[in-house]
RNA sequence: GCGAGAGUGGCGGAAUCGGCAGACGCCCGAGACUUAAAAUCUCGUGGACCUUUGGUCCGUGCGGGUUCAAGUCCCGCCUCUCGCACCA
């Protein structure tokens, strides 16, 4: 073996040879158990960045790791290949964005590569090759068919600076989750997948789920915000129409003073027309419909309202509450209509002061007399009911369920459970993703393209002029067809799917990624999935994680896939910090993984990332830390080239004898089970990685101590051989290396992952703990296994603590077997 | 405001079931090797105090509590990060 370690010749060698030897390459068969070991492809931006390294390198971990434990492991990357920066890239720049994805795509490749992750690329996929998104058209027209995929006109979320509409995922406090412009409302008749409809689903199913971090969990049951009441019918005086509310308190349906709608509310116009009040009314919805969406939902912000002129009916008690309108009613929830109940709810309650609108007590606590007239905070909190007609004395959560099912009776009310999730907007008006492949007919309709002639192609050679509509309305040959019905021209549709579309199924085509014939074949499906280990960033734990849950349990209906939930264990990374904040080029604080793998290799890029932090908590760069890793290595090197060529010389039976190789043996036994449980149960690879680093320092201590001619060659064979292979997943390339030059033949990353032996775990001798009173006094050493009536003899006898104890009297005496005793005592009394 | 997580040396972090706080690494200091430097190796490295070999006291955000024993459990606060936020 060289002497020195040279990264820069191992590790392309290796990467090569892994490559051409089809190291990891996998197919379906049942004498291994399957293991489905998935990262979060990225979005081909053109250079891998920090998060990606520590993305993949956890997920390498893993996948040699289960590999080497025998494990039939499918390790596949792809690219979520469609997007804007591709299109924006060709405004900007001039380069067509199929061109420009691809260039990136191959540089990242290549990146990937050079970090040595033992993927098989075989199943490479890309969501912008049309082998791909014809499936996600084909997956498109399977919701369409079912009902899932519908187009309606609604307010959506517009962003002018991308030029298209948003999913309410894709907001993030009243912004542009990608360029954090202000979104503005806009009236368009888009193409939605029913996502709402499995509200519930994606909620209880989170039960299934225990591999997954709660926070993930809360926030997507938050998210989803399901929450249980009643629909209130409240009928116009006069027209009699209809305003349906929605509550969750409806045993607080007696201490309705007034009524509110949004200012979007569809009777809104009707209800002021012909009264003194039309005027303000215009004005106010004028006023609240300019206003962003975050100026909307500020909670600061004072609750404002203005009268309609209109009065409706308490189906309860027939009262005649006026109506307003007010700007902390929103239309997206609920019914866009709520009672005032202002004795108890604090919006309420704060309205109702406001503009002098009464205040009736309806729900009395326990020992206490509300007022509504001097209240000044709402009463939220249990009672019992009063002012309430029949209902009087009834405790308030009892009223619930008696007064729904009194609505119900009389048939102006019924139990509803509402939920926060809106339907998914997946039209956007872009050309980089995949064309919604659907066609308009003037006499036909709406018309799906027929599965036999997919794919849809996406042309090249578009315009792109930034109108905030699709470019592909000014390409002639695109829009115009025939109509598969009637035959007659037609149009098609321009628009194309939001990219969390492609991602939501990229999954299960790693399964099957060339089938021509499907989007993915079922029996390999049944083989693989679920994907047993999914890693990634939080920033995904609504957005692509429920999107990708939705998909999975719509193919299970639709009888595609024969599993409801897609991840069994989600890990979720945290972010990689530079000086306290994300990396980011605004603050100049990036550090390039190319110029580290230059520098000091993949190994140590990948080792330094795992071994600075856990995987889920945020992770500071340091230059220093990578030079420490670097070391190591470098340590490990010098440690086996130092012994490589004896010890693939020896022979001899591996023999223990000496009390020093007894401790270097029990030290490889200790570090075997501590590796081996901190990436199978914790995912704490950086604690895995101390114990090597541990072991690597017994081994130069036993090198110091034991004179050269004196040392036992075979154990020192055996231990480094065991060591290389739990360094394996870390650091493949320097493992492969060093193996070889062990005498390795076959590829480390194909040895069996060590076990160890718990009898070599067992010490002849424990150091004890000597406490009195809590607090540590000596140290005893002692045989292993004594039992505690000896120990605590053993230790009173102690001349140590016989002195300590002068003068004082012995209360108790616990006993931690082989670890520990602490004498209580206290003074004697006289 | 609601929900979740975190707070441990100069720094990143460890302590897995209530049992030696600070593993491992970084930084820093001393020494060895060297003409010299780098690299490497060895030793030291939480704080305060004491008469030394050695020992004592303090110490895991703050204040209480449970316990023979608390970073860990309980109660009450503080700070930070993240998520949600007029959701009727």
């Amino acid at each position: 073996m060289e002497a020195r370690y040279n990264f820069k010749e191992i590790e392309p060698k290796w990467q090569r040879r892994w490559e051409a030897g089809e190291l990891y390459r996998v197919t379906e068969t049942d004498s291994k158990p399957k293991y489905y070991c998935l990262e979060m492809f990225p979005y081909p931006s053109g250079n891998l960045h920090m998060g990606h390294v520590r993305n993949y390198s956890i997920g390498d971990v893993v996948a040699r790791f289960k590999r080497m434990q025998g494990y039939n492991v499918l390790h596949p990357m792809g690219w979520d290949a469609f997007g804007l920066p591709a299109e924006n890239a060709a405004i900007h720049r001039g380069i067509p964005p199929a061109e420009w994805t691809w260039s990136n795509i191959n540089n990242m490749r290549r990146q990937l590569h050079a970090m040595g992750i033992s993927y098989d690329w075989e199943r490479e996929v890309a969501t912008c090759h049309l082998n791909y998104y014809r499936w996600t058209q084909w997956l498109f027209l399977q919701m369409y068919h079912h009902g899932l995929a519908y187009r309606k006109k609604a307010a959506v979320n517009w962003c002018p600076s991308c030029a298209t509409v948003l999913a309410n995922e894709q907001v993030v406090d009243g912004a542009c989750e990608r360029c954090h412009t202000d979104v503005v409302p806009k009236d368009l008749e888009q193409w939605f997948f029913r996502i709402t409809d499995y509200a519930d689903r994606l909620l209880a199913d989170l039960q299934l789920l225990p591999g997954w971090p709660e926070k993930v969990k809360i926030m997507q049951d938050n998210w989803i915000g399901k929450s249980s009441g009643a629909e209130v019918v409240f009928r116009l005086e006069g027209s009699g129409a209809e305003i349906p509310v929605f509550t969750t308190r409806p045993d607080t349906l007696y201490g309705v003073t007034y009524m509110v709608l949004a200012p979007e509310h569809p009777l809104v116009a009707q209800l002021a027309a012909g009264t003194p009040c039309e005027e303000a009314v215009a004005d106010f919805v004028r006023a609240a419909r300019h206003l962003s969406a975050l100026d909307r939902t500020a909670t600061e912000k004072e609750k404002e309202g203005v009268f309609t002129g209109a009065y409706a009916i308490n189906p309860v008690n027939s009262e005649r509450v006026p109506v307003w309108i007010a700007n902390y009613v929103l239309m997206e929830y609920g019914t866009g209509a709520v009672m005032g109940v202002p004795a108890h709810d604090q919006r309420d309650l704060e309205f109702a002061r406001k503009y002098n609108l009464p205040v009736r007590v309806v729900i009395q606590p326990p020992g206490e007399e509300l007022d509504g007239n001097t209240m000044s905070a709402a009463y939220v909190n249990d009672g019992v009911m009063v002012n309430s007609g029949p209902f009087n004395g009834v405790p308030n959560r009892e009223g619930i369920a008696r007064v729904t099912a009194h609505l119900e009776v009389s048939g102006t009310g019924k139990a509803r459970v509402t939920y926060r999730l809106r339907d998914w907007l997946i039209s956007r008006q872009r050309y980089w993703g995949a064309p919604i492949p659907m066609i308009y007919c003037d006499r036909c309709g709406i018309v799906p393209v027929p599965e036999e002639d997919l794919p849809v192609i996406l042309p090249e050679g578009v315009e792109f002029k930034p109108t905030g509509e699709s470019p592909l309305t000014y390409c002639p040959d695109f829009v115009h067809t025939t109509c598969p019905c009637c035959g007659n021209p037609a149009r098609r549709e321009t628009d194309t799917m939001d990219t969390f579309v492609c991602s939501s199924w990229y999954f299960l085509r790693y399964t099957s990624p060339h089938s021509q014939e499907q989007a993915f074949e079922r029996d390999k499906v049944d083989y693989w999935m679920n994907v047993d280990q999914y890693i990634g960033g939080v920033e995904h734990a609504i957005l692509h994680l429920m999107y990708a849950r939705f998909f999975t349990k719509a193919l299970y209906d639709f009888g595609l896939v024969g599993i409801e939930e897609p991840f069994q264990n989600l890990l979720t990374q945290g972010m990689v910090l530079k000086e306290g904040s994300k990396m980011s080029k605004s603050k100049g604080n990036v550090v390039s993984p190319e110029e580290i793998i230059e520098r000091y290799g993949a190994d140590t890029a990948r080792l330094f990332i795992l071994f600075a932090a856990p995987p889920e908590r945020d992770l500071e760069w340091s230059d220093q830390g990578v030079e420490g890793c670097y070391r190591f290595l470098n340590r490990v090197w010098r440690l086996v080239a130092a012994y490589a060529d004896a010890v693939r010389r020896d022979s001899a039976p591996l023999a223990v004898t000496t009390h020093t190789e007894r401790e270097l043996w029990r030290l490889l036994h200790i570090t075997i089970k501590r590796v081996t449980e901190d990436i199978e149960q914790r995912f704490n690879f950086n604690t895995a990685i101390s114990a090597i680093m541990e072991l690597v320092n017994g081994c130069y201590r036993y090198q110091d101590t034991v004179p050269a001619g004196e040392q036992n060659l075979p154990l020192m064979g055996t231990v480094l051989k065991k060591m290389v292979t739990l360094l394996a997943p870390f650091a493949p390339h320097i493992a492969e290396e060093l193996w070889q030059g062990l005498g390795g033949r076959e590829s480390v990353h194909l040895e069996t992952w060590p076990g160890y032996d718990p009898q070599a775990l067992a010490t002849p001798e424990v150091t004890l703990v000597v406490q009195i009173n809590g607090k540590v006094r000596d140290r005893m050493q002692l045989p292993a296994g004594l039992p505690p009536a000896e120990v605590e003899r053993l230790v009173l006898q102690r001349d140590k603590v016989v002195d300590m104890l002068a003068g004082q009297q012995v209360v108790k005496v616990i006993v931690v077997p082989d670890k520990l005793v602490n004498v209580v005592a206290r003074k004697k009394c006289i």
